[in-house]
RNA sequence: GGGGCUGUAGCUCAGUUGGUCAGAGCGCACGCCUGAUAAGCGUGAGGUCGGCAGUUCAAAUCUGCCCAGCCCCA
């Protein structure tokens, strides 16, 4: 290397003025930070790993330029001896951007390039070696290098391995000890905490959104079971519903088209009885999946006995439900206006109605309809549905509004709302309610009404929003319409069926036949031609179309059903939710109550085929009905038909139970089964008994389950499975149920005591995460490091890389040159690596990748992608849901997110387990030699400790989990940035104030591995059978108890020297000089001058944290501090009213010292326009600020202002501590052990010498070293100590 | 179209019963430290608290209206 050339990346920032071609610059090579070398030797391994060679050579010699030596050959590692740890199977090392591998995390922070130094080529790496993983720390097995045992000798408390590793070992230790059984025996005869499992469908992939759920339904019954509650958690999986028969429609191929009119011919012509089967197996397409995902993630939950809704135990629980409300007049048979989908021949649900909506052009006309024996007067109705005028049987006026009756120029007289009649004369304004009662003429006679029809009505629905004011009236098409006509007793003409097409005779030629959107036209036509279109637009709105079939419009339509009086619960109901604590709070009164309070009897029944029967039987002859409450009620009653050579849960499903027939016990005739099937929601709403076959199977365990303590779901079920829970409950579960089935009573029977409303799982930037639109994380990617997508070929993407769409790419967060592990479907093997670059939406988890790549490496349809960092596993991606926002806001999710959250809590906290076992072990610290400390840090963490405690029970009980998991976090960052940062060099020693730090650290750690478990339950129980061996998993372990070890005054003047520290650094920052170098003193100016005795026992921290000799209260704090004094505006605002601004005034025109002397004695009297008022000290607040121009930095209550001159005894005392430094950097480039002893040997100038050999004790004391030797230097100096050449050698002892 | 929720720093979010430089983390900038170390830490910059009115001595906080986003319902 050329002299004076240097490497920009990794120098220092000059201090001090040095010429040109001095010393300085000639040693720049040598004064690269440590860091930089270290990253220097990273880019090499295995390679400069010679320990032994190195060990005794001086740090270089003299004569022999650096760089060559670091390229002699690599001494091999031992075997199994990884650095780091192990890299996802087949990922590729990451290199740094220029193609090297990545530079030091200094370089990379400061933003200098990186790698331009002239060197040659790194030699490559061998496939088995790793590289460091962004963002965790490095790993070293025991008995490598510089290992955390005493000698080798016995590890008494093993490390922490990577995340993926831990939980592995983890889950592995869970199913051998079958611990979740064990916590659950352990609590057998415990008072019951009750948590219901609300089920969820196995025939569609988990996603993230169900990875919260399940975080958040595992976090408190681990919680509540370690606070000494049983808590049983039976898993469940609803099974019945319209998806479950669309997927199987889909997988059939059966759909409407072709010989059937519809989907709904379609299945009854594959055969209902294999389309049941069909079903079955449908809902358990991933049930392998959820279990893996549950068993992943760690969510408990006894699967081994789950409910499944289609299960005949389960059904019978529904039919007694059914027969129960029966029996009391509560089910009745009725009509209701549903959007239905023609083509599929079924009514959707409002959800899937819900996602098909369209903006779409329709017709926006205003008819004339002449008024009945007023020649020449019409009113102006209108509609966006011209088909369903000819089942036009009223028309809707507002009551409260204004009409007007107008002649037109033409002589008409036409009537529509004022403020949107057409120009003429106004004859005359009218309220609407005048208007009600005034005939018409209809428009059309195809169909004869069979109840009042053609009358003006008054509706509330009616608004000025648009149209005439008047709306035209057809209740066979509409929910206001319908409602309408039920309540005025209208006819219901019905001229557009089922098939979406007007019939074929009875109706003019011209729209026989017609599908109904094609009819609008010809109506439209027809009406013009006559004379009576008043006005014909369009209108752009949203109108709902098949979400199964884009292109199929849906209509309203009336049909015939079952439906449950609902409406008469209403009051009970609000008073059951009163009685639920929802989080957050405004459920109840808002989104839940609301939907209460608007409440219309629930439309119970399905024209579809997979679901639970409605299990009532009609008789043909005389009409008699009869609801059954079990297979075994109606074999009582005679029934026959039961077909027994099927499965016994598909006896009770159609086709087969519509095959059983009863007698009639009124005729005598035979009774057949209705034909519908039920809603599942009221399969899900019955399972806090269902679950138990309650009541055919017994009473007793539903007894002991009802209501539950805690449920939790997801935003979109409040009016699914919250609300059919809550109504069901609220129906069946009144005083007379309780006492006849001798439940225990209850006074308010709400289902669920407390409900946690999740919101939703969003992307990175808050949208809703959609497969199909590609911005999802793949849970898999984030617990497993691999995804799982379907492969495209496409020319246009580069050979070598994949593309998909941006928000994807910058989820994952690569490196610039990172690239994912490729794979066969069925194989881990890694076959190639690509770069990912963000392209168009391929399609659902679909990647494109060139066509060759593809060929090459034999990909067909789906591959593995492996990630090429570490995955965060399921802590991490737990904690996300519990910290990153409170539950119930919407969650953003991408790795990067879970991966910040993992840094700032996991990885914190494992650093903190590893310095702990570090020292236990090299002191043998075992957890019999605890002992009580009297020291400052350790009462001060200890109580810290119980604060968290007693914070995360309380929020825990009041079910606030994002404040747990911040007083979590907030301990953490405690522990590891104030408490171990200045308990080091206690850790270092071995006498007993090392005992009294280890023991309380212990301590620490082991109480907090027991808050931490319901949150991170793999993490907790890796620490927790680390630190007690033999005590089995921290699940089984009771939650801690707050043993008052808080003292507050402590508390309080320890956060008052962490904000002097936090001043004092930032004086330290304007000074200028490194924390290293000693300073003479720091002056302190505390507001409240009370506080200074609290805090002297304490100072020692302050000193060494800030490196000054001295800490000085100081006497003359008004030669760099500034008082200021304010009123204190809560104390006096009250008092004062509205004088309050006159006495800010007056206090802030006061000389500061004159009040702060009158407020300490007599009081201060400030003159205010209602007289004068002393001001008392409670009535003021002191503050001090710095002055300008000194070294100092303030906050309210405090100033910190250094003392930054420097003289030869302190620069002396620097300069050995840069020493220390110098050969510490040393030790960690020899690899040396933490316990290893030391020869050094220094050379330098005469300043270097002297300080090495006035603080030789010292030094050699820090640096385990059993000698030292201090000379002049010889020659060039490879090293620079602040314009100091220094050559230093350090050799193993 | 109706209802609910949310708008606070570039990003993600805190902000107690209204009370006086508006807070944290990330990111960014600068620096420190280095026997927790391919980590860690500190400091700093950065905000008309969505907008407009109102109530009040005092509003991020209470009220009304408006705007935007999300959710539910149409």
């Amino acid at each position: 290397m050329p002299r004076g050339s240097r490497e920009p990346r990794c120098r220092r920032r000059p201090r001090g003025r040095i010429p040109a071609g001095s010393r300085r610059a000639r040693l720049g090579r040598s004064a690269r930070s440590s860091a930089c070398r270290r990253a220097s030797r990273s880019r090499r391994r295995p390679a400069a790993r010679g320990r032994a060679g190195r060990a005794e050579g001086h740090s270089r010699p003299p004569d022999r330029p650096r760089e060559p030596r670091r390229r002699e050959p690599a001494r091999p590692r031992p075997p199994g001896a990884h650095r780091c740890w192990p890299r996802p199977a087949g990922t590729p090392p990451a290199p740094g951007r220029d193609g090297r591998p990545a530079p030091c995390s200094r370089a990379r922070a400061s933003g200098r390039p990186a790698g331009r130094a002239p060197r040659p080529d790194p030699a490559p790496l061998p496939p088995s070696q790793d590289l460091p993983t962004p963002g965790y720390r490095r790993r070293r097995p025991p008995g490598t290098g510089r290992d955390n045992g005493p000698s080798q000798g016995v590890v008494m408390f093993k490390d922490l391995p990577s995340p993926v590793a831990l939980e592995e070992e983890v889950l592995a230790t869970w199913k051998r000890d079958a611990v979740f059984h064990a916590s659950l025996e352990a609590r057998r005869d415990a008072p019951r905490f009750v948590f219901y499992e609300g089920p969820p469908t196995a025939n569609g992939m988990p996603h993230n959104g169900h990875v919260l759920t399940r975080a958040m339904k595992d976090l408190f019954p681990r919680y509540k079971t370690m606070r000494g509650y049983r808590v049983d958690r039976m898993a469940g999986w609803d099974t019945h519903g319209l998806p479950v028969e669309i997927e199987v429609e889909k997988t059939l191929g059966v759909r409407s088209g072709g010989e059937f009119r519809n989907a709904r011919e379609a299945v009854v012509a594959y055969g209902l009885d294999n389309f049941a089967h069909r079903c079955i197996e449908s809902v358990f397409t991933y049930t392998h999946e959820w279990e893996q995902l549950t068993e992943r993630i760690g969510f408990w939950v006894d699967t081994d006995e789950a409910y499944v809704t289609y299960h005949r135990d389960y059904v019978e629980s529904v039919w007694w439900a059914l027969a129960t409300l029966f029996d009391r007049g509560l089910l009745y048979q009725g009509h209701k206006c549903v959007w239905w989908w023609p083509e599929g021949g079924t009514a959707l649900s409002s959800h899937e109605v819900g996602e098909g909506y369209r903006d779409v052009d329709d017709p926006s006309v205003t008819v004339r309809f002449a008024v009945k024996d007023q020649p020449n007067t019409f009113i102006l109705a209108w509609t966006t549905t011209p088909w369903t005028l000819p089942s036009n049987v009223a028309l809707a006026v507002g009551p409260d509004l204004s009409y007007a009756k107008v002649r037109t120029a033409d002589g008409q007289i036409l009537i529509a709302a004022e403020s949107r009649a057409p120009e003429g004369e106004v004859l005359e304004v009218v309220k609407g309610s005048d208007l009600v009662g005034l005939r018409y003429e209809p428009l059309y006679d195809w169909a004869t009404p069979d109840g009042r029809a053609y009358e003006v009505l008054a509706g509330e629905h009616v608004t000025l929003d648009a149209g005439s004011g008047i709306v035209h009236t057809a209740p066979a098409y509409g929910e206001a319409d319908f409602d309408l006509g039920k309540r005025e007793g209208l006819a219901l003409i019905q001229l557009v069926g089922a098939d979406g097409h007007f019939p074929s005779e009875g109706v003019p030629e011209w729209v026989a036949g017609a599908y109904f959107k094609e009819a609008d036209k010809a109506i439209m036509r027809d009406l013009t031609d006559r004379g009576l279109m008043f006005h014909r637009g369009t209108i752009r709105h949203a109108y709902p179309f098949s979400p199964r079939s884009k292109d199929d419009p849906l209509l309203q339509l009336a049909r015939p059903g079952w439906f449950i009086r609902t409406t008469e619960f209403v009051p009970e109901a609000l008073r059951n939710n009163d009685a639920v604590n929802w989080l957050p709070g405004h459920i109840k009164e808002g989104r839940f109550g609301d939907f209460l309070r608007n409440n219309v009897d629930w439309a119970l029944s399905r024209e579809r085929f997979w679901g639970t029967p409605l299990p009532i039987w009609v008789c043909q002859g005389c009409n008699h009905m009869k609801a059954f409450e079990s297979m075994k009620a109606l074999e009582d009653a005679g029934a026959e038909g039961f077909d027994t050579t099927v499965d016994k849960h598909l006896q009770i499903h159609k086709p087969w139970v519509d095959r059983i027939t009863c007698p009639c016990p009124e005729c005598g005739l035979k009774m057949e089964r209705v034909s519908e099937v039920i809603d599942c929601w009221f399969d899900s709403g019955c399972m806090p008994f269902a679950q138990f076959g309650f009541p055919h199977k017994g009473v007793d365990r539903f007894r002991h389950a009802f209501p539950a303590d805690f449920i939790s779901e997801a935003v979109d079920q409040t009016r699914g499975w919250f609300y059919s829970l809550m109504i069901i409950a609220t129906m069946l579960f009144d005083e007379d149920t309780q006492k006849a089935y001798g439940l225990d009573p209850v006074d308010v029977p709400r289902p669920y005591r407390n409900c946690i409303v999740l919101g939703h799982v969003g992307d990175m930037t808050g949208k809703k995460e959609s497969k199909s639109t590609g911005n999802y994380t793949s849970p898999d990617l984030v617990l497993r490091g691999r995804m799982k997508m379907r492969v495209v070929g496409s020319p246009e993407v580069a050979r070598g890389t994949i593309s998909m769409v941006k928000i994807a790419t910058r989820s994952l967060e690569l490196g610039a040159d990172e690239k994912l592990g490729v794979s066969h479907e069925e194989t881990s093997e890694v076959v190639g690596h690509v770069a990912v670059v963000p392209g168009p939406n391929h399609g659902k988890e679909t990647v494109a990748m060139h066509p060759d790549d593809m060929a090459a490496w034999g990909i067909t349809g789906s591959a593995w992608f492996h990630a090429p960092f570490q995955a965060p596993g399921a802590d991490a991606f737990r904690w996300l849901f519990y910290a990153s926002n409170p539950p119930w806001t919407n969650t953003r999710n991408s790795l990067r997110s879970i991966r910040e959250g993992q840094r700032e809590f996991h990885l914190r906290l494992m650093n903190v387990f590893s310095f702990f076992s570090i020292y236990a072990n090299i002191n043998g610290f075992t957890r019999d030699a605890v002992v009580a400390s009297g020291h400052a840090l350790d009462r001060w963490i200890l109580g810290e400790l119980d604060r968290t405690v007693a914070t995360v029970t309380d929020q825990m009980d009041q079910y606030l989990v994002y404040e747990s998991a911040r007083a979590i976090t907030d301990f953490v960052d405690g522990l590891s940035n104030w408490y171990v940062r200045r308990s080091r060099a206690r850790f270092w020693g071995e006498g007993d104030d090392t005992t009294a730090a280890l023991s309380s650290l212990y301590t620490v750690l082991v109480g907090l591995s027991r808050v931490i478990a319901p949150f991170v339950p793999f993490l907790a129980d890796a620490m927790f059978t680390r630190l007690v061996p033999g005590a089995g998993s921290v699940h089984l372990q009771a939650w801690p108890e707050d043993e008052g070890r808080l003292d507050p005054a402590l508390a309080e003047r320890m956060a008052m020297i962490r904000e002097l520290a936090s001043l004092g650094l930032a004086a330290r920052d304007k000074v200028g000089v490194r924390v290293r170098q000693p300073l003479r003193a720091a002056e302190v100016v505390l507001a409240d001058k009370a506080l200074q005795a609290g805090l002297e026992p304490l100072l020692f921290l302050l000193k060494d944290e800030l490196n000054v000799r001295e800490i000085r209260f100081s006497a003359r704090a008004d030669a760099f501090v500034e008082y200021l004094v304010k009123p204190n505006y809560k104390a006096l605002g009250k008092r004062l009213g509205k004088d309050m601004k006159a006495c800010a005034a007056a206090v802030a025109s006061a000389d500061p010292a004159a009040i702060q002397a009158a407020t300490q004695g007599d009081g201060f009297v400030v003159e205010l326009p209602s007289g004068p008022v002393t001001l008392t000290s409670d009535d003021v607040l002191v503050e001090v600020q710095p002055r300008e121009g000194f070294q100092a930095s303030g906050s309210a209550r405090a100033v910190v202002a250094l003392h930054a001159d420097l003289d030869d005894d302190l620069r002396e005392e620097g300069l050995s501590r840069e020493l220390i430094n110098r050969i510490q950097t040393e030790r960690k480039n020899l690899d040396l052990g933490y316990t290893d002893r030391i020869r050094v040997d220094v050379r330098g100038d005469d300043a270097l010498q002297a300080a090495a050999k006035r603080f030789a004790e010292h030094i050699q004391h820090e640096v385990l070293a059993i000698s030292m030797d201090v000379g002049p230097l010889a020659g060039d100096a490879p090293l620079d100590v602040d314009g100091h050449g220094l050559m230093l050698a350090v050799q193993r002892a």
